[in-house]
DNA sequence: ACCTGAACACCGTTCAAGT
DNA sequence: ACCTGAACACCGTTCAAGT
């Protein structure tokens, strides 16, 4: 007899799983609205994903994914500063224009449903590679954590609707950024690097 | 007839419901597993929270005052500097004393089963205060937003288990930290101010 | 080889009935 | 005035039966 063909791919599942997540919050990605939307009964689902958390964790990797591939040009530029503003930037804009995928990325998912760390440390390694060459390679991790935890703290309270005192969002961003990157040296360099280098591009199209 | 007389409290149901927060995750807090610990029936939870989410959003409230609680008396300090890394290094300590209600308390929830915005402008108020020393009250409310963001990025991103690249976690907070408070300084004061002041307290017992 | 309806366990929530 | 069992809708997941 004819065997039934496959009515969906791995691929399109996880593209409207996306789509739900983005428009209606995780809970909204049920079993069943995934399989409506790509035309199937949840059931079937399962051929691809062995659960709901492995369909997470899928979506997770493909947005990951687009966050390395967004950062990976960035880290050949001439300034280094300038370099890694311009990460932080476009980390923050990522997170704007794909709030829950973000959001999902930076929860505590079980360790067997989450994207592989191979993928965070790919997505890392552009912002890595530009402070290494502001404060050297021994303290290029930790000065690489200190931009990140800047970055995904203050996006994640954006997020979560924490800035709620009022002022310039945008500008607070600029001005925490400006005094973070500007803050890294390196400590072996001598007096002359240490000219404040503060109040430059803070207002520049980019940030 | 003898009415029924009460067998739990709001306070009784909080608390079970944080111990089972902490110890499972939210997925956890069921309303079963509440009205078990408290030794009522899930229905009768509903007696004193209208939903699970209004439940959530008490426990919420609960670990938010205790954290307000904590920072309070930090912002009295001698040295302001001091000050900002002692209410950033007690916000870190508590994260990881209550990493679950932390998680639930940066996570985004529904607006209507979130603690008051009043409760999180009163836990923050007293780094606020201390970094007006230091930057004056134009620019506190970015600079406080500043180590918050900081703070609760390299948190949030401990708690998720992000740094396994490696290196002393606890130093790269101190690192971070220093470097960002010292970079807090008024713009209108002169140049005097701009002594470089690194590496100082960096490894004191209260890091 | 993939799809499906039916079924199961579990959850949040409601409510009439009890005391 | 509070507590309860029973019921409902919904969810993730399994599986025998279909093509």
């Amino acid at each position: 007899v004819s065997p039934a063909r496959a009515r969906t791919s791995s691929a399109e599942i996880v593209a409207a799983g996306r789509e739900l997540l983005e428009a209606g919050g995780l809970d909204a990605v049920t079993m069943q609205a995934v399989a409506h939307r790509v035309g199937v009964r949840a059931p079937s689902l399962y051929k691809r994903f062995p659960s709901r958390g492995a369909l997470i964790a899928a979506i997770a990797t493909t947005a990951l994914n687009d966050l390395r591939d967004l950062l990976a040009p960035l880290a050949v530029n001439a300034d280094a500063r300038d370099g890694a503003r311009r990460i932080a930037t476009a980390f923050r804009r990522f997170a704007h224009q794909n709030p829950r995928a973000y959001e999902v990325l930076f929860m505590n998912l079980p360790a067997d449903h989450r994207p592989q760390p191979e993928l965070f440390a790919e997505a890392a390694a552009p912002l890595i590679q530009v402070v290494e060459r502001l404060v050297g390679s021994e303290r290029a991790l930790d000065a690489a954590r200190l931009v990140t935890a800047y970055a995904h703290g203050f996006v994640s309270m954006e997020l979560t609707g924490a800035f709620r005192l009022g002022g310039d969002v945008n500008a607070a961003f600029g001005y925490g950024l400006d005094a973070l990157v500007d803050s890294l040296r390196d400590p072996r360099a001598g007096a002359k690097a240490r000219t404040p280098v503060s109040r430059r591009t803070r207002r520049s199209k980019s940030h």
